[in-house]
DNA sequence: CTGTTAGCGCTTTCAT
DNA sequence: ATGAAAGCGCTAACAG
């Protein structure tokens, strides 16, 4: 045909063989300048790199992943959304988790479930079998949680956003130091003057919310206040409503509530609007997520942001590590919350301009 | 080996070629069984399902992608979600979209760009390139989108959430109606009683902001009210609270504020803590997107919900009758939003149990 | 260091 | 109605 490339290739139709032509040399050669650089010399490599970029060429990731068993694909499954809570974005977590996988050549691509445990478990078990899924992403560990137990036994590589409450060590985990971050929430109340600060929580079947109720325990206890403000309560905006009315109706009423979620936080809000209490100046409310509420809300909500950015950059990266057949124990990143002060949590009402 | 299927099949392994020796017949027929079952004896295509669903097999879908230049991945383009703002739950989008998608037997990828229109097009097209997308869908059209000049130069199905504003005839798209939407909301104040209503919406150049802003006149016109409250501002909590004091600092102020997003709402709202003024009691206010937001606040924000659930069943719909190659005109559906009333638009305060 | 051979699992010809 | 052959684009394994 022509000697030299004219023109913009036709989309998506060139080839490996049609580079190899282009630089003279066989496919595998080309294969190997992308793939193993260093089978080959370097002067051929050069060539060969100068064709596939006036070639416009990009490998087929189907063939690719015919061949090789691996679609370069990592699969995540979405949980619906819960429009009644304040949650962390999910959102922003997806595009950060997408933006690290695609950086480090993987693409996401989004499992859908029904059916509790069983229903996901079976989900990734089709996933598996119709495409080569290189990796799983699992959201919101359990004890004894059975996905694990699949994932493993199936062997595909996967690192999840939750510890592994059972001190699985084989597991590789990226998570937010919750104990930590509560902690810190409490301390700045303290430091506030408040001493009779409650906990507004969530039941002990919730590793997550036993470990956030800890970080409260520690700050009170290091300063030797009471802990006997404190409720258990499933997360929603109306528990905590509801709980707040009754830290607040006791004989030694709570100056300042430590929720272990902003939805709970909201909820004190709400009961704070019905008592005709101002948040920060009559009472110190911090929240847990910096949810987008958070920041909207009037006052503003004083929280815990999760890194999530990080979280997702450490979770791509500990599935590459097991992908990449490192040696090394597997990946476990604990994070630290930031604590976002907002004027829910401070006496003196900073108002606007 | 053996003659009847036992104890589980080694995961991800199960080929058409097994199931045609189970079943006594070539791949080609279980390959026909399976895609064009009218090419096949009825008796032989029950032998081969009945392998089939023994031996638990799914057709790869790599080398289907392979063979058929069509991997069944729809691709869609995250946003960075924006922390400060109060928008439609993007979760649920994706959730309701993968779900549907995955129902018309497909599955999302996730596409990752940054560089604004131009960087989106490339990552459109390198995605082509390496993978066979099938279709794509688009998020927030605009007048003149190149994106869609793009996709429809190489011929790609796609489907947008978003109308087409230059009146385009030839994309299929979804979207919801934000001039009744508006509407609605205005008319629910005015029925309140309210007579000096006024908008807080968004600069000129948003072609979603004039048709919410439409709305909003048509109710006023034809109630013969006063339409000299209003604003134009870009989105964000800091300019919806300044266009409140300015609105409620008029000579006749309003009495009501309908705003064309959750995020202004919330700006009103701020406004209103800091003048002392009570939303719902004192001045009446109406967001939109029923973001998770807007049942969370004290008092809750009447909005408007998108049926996003059904957009999501639509698009994919859309695309789908595309790569059918159905040759019935595209799909254009407008659907209607619906009104959530809650506290921050009523006088009397329904307050707590 | 480079080229040749073979085959991943599937489906579109084309025979039978 | 069914089977055989060929090939989608790529790379591991083996020569040379």
């Amino acid at each position: 045909m022509e000697h030299s490339s004219r023109g913009p290739v036709p989309h998506g139709h060139v080839t490996l063989v049609q580079v190899a032509q282009r630089a003279g040399v066989s496919a595998q050669s080309v294969s190997n300048a992308l793939n193993n650089p260093d089978r080959v010399a370097p002067e051929t490599r050069k060539r060969i790199l100068a064709a596939v970029e006036e070639l416009g060429y990009e490998p087929n990731l189907s063939a690719r992943a015919l061949r090789n068993r691996s679609s370069s694909l990592i699969a995540f499954k979405m949980r619906p959304a819960r429009p009644d809570k304040a949650s962390m974005l999910m959102d922003d977590f997806l595009y950060v988790l997408n933006a690290s996988a695609v950086e480090a050549g993987y693409h996401l691509i989004l499992c859908h479930a029904e059916g509790g445990q069983a229903g996901e478990i079976k989900a990734y078990r089709d996933l598996l079998k119709k495409t080569s899924i290189d990796a799983f992403i699992l959201a919101e560990t359990h004890r004894n949680d059975d996905r694990v137990a699949a994932l493993r036994s199936w062997g595909v590589p996967f690192a999840a956003f939750g510890r592994s409450w059972d001190g699985d060590d084989e597991m590789a985990w990226v998570d937010v130091d919750g104990r930590a971050g509560t902690r810190a929430a409490t301390a700045h109340v303290a430091a506030q003057g408040h001493t009779r600060i409650g906990h507004i929580g969530w039941p002990d079947d919730s590793e997550l919310g036993q470990d956030r109720r800890e970080g409260w325990l520690d700050a009170c206890r290091a300063r030797n206040l009471d802990t006997d403000l404190q409720a258990a309560v499933v997360d929603s905006l109306e528990n905590g409503r509801q709980a707040a009315h009754h830290l607040l109706d006791a004989a030694r009423p709570a100056t300042a509530l430590v929720c272990a979620s902003d939805t709970l936080a909201l909820g004190v809000m709400r009961a704070l609007h019905e008592r005709g209490l101002r948040p920060g100046v009559d009472v110190a409310i911090t929240g847990y997520d910096d949810s987008p509420t958070a920041a909207l809300v009037s006052p503003g909500l004083t929280t815990l942001r999760q890194p999530i950015d990080e979280v997702g950059r450490q979770l791509i990266q500990a599935v590459d590590n097991l992908m990449a057949g490192d040696p090394r124990p597997p990946h476990h990143v604990l994070l630290e919350p930031e604590l976002i002060v907002r004027d829910s949590s401070l006496p003196g009402r900073r108002d606007t301009r």
